[in-house]
RNA sequence: GGCCCCAUGGUCAAGCGGUUUAAGACACCGCCCUUUCACGGCGGUAACCCGGGUUCGAAUCCCGGUGGGGUCACCA
């Protein structure tokens, strides 16, 4: 492995290697564990990605986990449409739900009788506690602490309490959870890799929960247990997390485990600044990919988000950012989530991805609005790819196309008063009948052949351009903006243009 | 409110003490291309939060303030 020599590419911070830290960098894991209690959203995505990319660069390797401890609103539902996300983003893993491993379950509701036997360890240690008191007492205890401006936390009301304290609190029907005996005086300092040394005073951390009282881990202490039994190596998550870490600490040490790396991601805002939620739009992948984004849009977005090359590369694959993501080059400060940039880069994969792949894309945006049958057979597939062809540089995302592609499968109605002066000048009989009859001549019609026979028209009829295209549009979508003619016609078919040209004529006669 | 994080144009960001009269991208504006719209090309407007230090020299380092955010659950 290379080793660090002053000019480090991998330094972490100011003072540190990252190859210092650690000098087996096959060895590098680490975890995706989503809990499923929604889609995936951008930001989770984005600690997916940043995941995968810090492991593949390494040649680690990635877990997936499921967090579903929280039962109320945890569901398979959401869980296989995280997994389907992460799957249409690119994003694989070695290890983990639906491909297993030797780690498993991965499925924390499946691990019970793990954190069971850890929490054993813990009890007969000294290290947890009963705690009986109730839901109720804990959120008046709360409200009387804030109001009071003092530390909110647990105040250690059953810290010391006897065996037989615990009969009769349990025979009055009070049901224990687990409390952590939180040492005092004493502090504790994170190693993180995007924001340096942070430190946390333990005086001020109540002890908190890692059993509840159905018996079921909280997160702190699952958490634990998974990346220790899993063997992650580094935790690459959201800074929503970085206030649960000196918590998570607390329990390694007290396991005796050793405490991973981590990685503290910025969050992702919405345009007012405050954590991105739904109040801020579409904020799921599924939304996107229902829109129309592509997946290699999306994650060429979310890695620009809080992170960048160095170079002036805005535009890049998944393959490419693996070769050159690196934790040191991730911003430390929030990222506002920009519609607009998305937009873009999302239309420049529209623009210079293959046309065919682009055509297969559109063809459900215009099923659903009736362009399409249900059936697509091989001729009209082509007719999709010329409609694609000739419309995807107006796309932001695919679901755009029904608003372009109407004048393809429509007959227009020739109702705009614009379009109406268009074709009341004097010269558009003439017009469409040149273009008529070279129509009827042409056979199949080819964006080079019928570039060609329009360039000529104005010459051959004595008109100005102007005089011929602009009433060509308008006899043939009835607008007067739209694609290319040498791209409409071919889509249009002669037969179909010629019907549209004789019927503009007999409007702007009627 | 306590604790923690962050601070370069409207947004994403480069910048790691002198090479900076501070890159690049999106957005915006103008011109060109196109006898339409878009695409594309060219150009332009626009930023180092404030105050103290340290230093010959600070956007870059330190401290304080301010601002923004996160977190304080038997959620994760």
């Amino acid at each position: 492995m290379l080793p660090c020599k002053g000019q480090c590419y991998n330094r972490v911070s100011k003072n540190r290697c990252f190859y210092e830290e650690r000098t087996d960098l096959s060895e590098i894991k680490v975890r995706f564990a989503p809990s499923p209690t929604g889609p995936l959203h951008i930001g989770g995505a984005r600690s997916a990605l940043f995941n995968w990319l810090f492991a593949r660069r390494y040649n680690g390797k990635v877990v997936v986990r499921i967090e579903d401890t929280d039962l109320e609103r945890s569901s398979r539902e959401s869980e296989s449409n995280i997994l389907s996300s992460l799957r249409w983003l690119g994003l694989d893993w070695d290890e983990g739900i639906s491909v297993g491993g030797p780690n498993g379950p991965y499925r924390q509701t499946e691990r019970l009788e793990l954190y069971k036997q850890y929490t054993e360890e813990l009890l007969a240690s000294g290290w947890v506690y009963r705690c009986y008191c109730s839901e109720e007492e804990l959120a008046t205890q709360r409200e009387a602490q804030m109001a009071a401006g003092e530390m909110v936390g647990y105040t250690g009301k059953c810290r010391d309490l006897f065996e037989e304290d615990c009969k009769r609190l349990e025979g009055e029907g009070r049901r224990p959870v687990l409390r952590f005996r939180v040492p005092q005086g004493k502090v504790l300092t994170i190693r993180d890799q995007v924001r340096g040394d942070v430190s946390f005073d333990c005086n001020g951390i109540g002890d908190f929960i890692i059993v509840k009282s159905d018996g079921i881990p909280t997160y702190n202490f699952a958490v634990v247990v998974d990346d220790y039994t899993m063997g992650i190596t580094h935790v690459v998550r959201a800074e929503e997390h970085l206030s649960n870490t000196p918590l998570q600490v607390l329990l390694f040490e007290a396991m005796g485990w050793p405490v991973p790396e981590f990685a503290h991601i910025s969050l992702i805002l919405g345009q007012d600044r405050s954590k991105m939620s739904k109040r801020h739009g579409a904020t799921s992948i599924q939304q996107y990919r229902d829109m129309g984004y592509l997946p290699e849009a999306m994650i060429n977005f979310l890695a620009l988000l809080g992170w960048s090359t160095g170079t002036e590369d805005e535009v890049f694959t998944l393959d490419q950012v693996k070769e050159s993501f690196s934790l040191e080059r991730v911003a430390k400060s929030p990222a506002v989530f920009d519609l607009e940039k998305l937009n873009w880069l999302n239309g420049y994969y529209i623009r210079h991805s293959p046309v065919e792949k682009i055509a297969e894309l559109a063809v459900p945006y215009l099923q659903q609005a009736g362009y399409l049958p249900e059936i697509v057979d091989d001729r009209l597939m082509e007719k999709v790819r010329l409609v694609t062809v000739a419309v995807r540089e107006y796309l932001e995302y695919m679901a755009q196309i029904v608003d372009y592609a109407g004048v393809f499968f429509d007959d227009p109605a020739y109702d705009d008063p614009e379009a109406k002066e268009v074709l009341s000048q004097e010269q558009v009989p003439v017009v469409f009948g040149a273009l008529r009859d070279k129509l009827t001549n042409a056979g199949t019609l080819d964006e080079a052949g019928v570039k060609a026979m329009l360039k000529k028209l104005p010459k051959e009829l004595g008109l100005g351009g102007k005089n011929v295209y602009q009433p060509l549009r308008v006899g043939l979508t009835g607008k007067t903006k739209g694609p290319e003619l040498y791209h409409l016609l071919p889509a249009l078919g002669g037969p179909k243009a010629t019907e549209r040209l004789e019927r503009a004529l007999a409007q702007a006669r009627g």
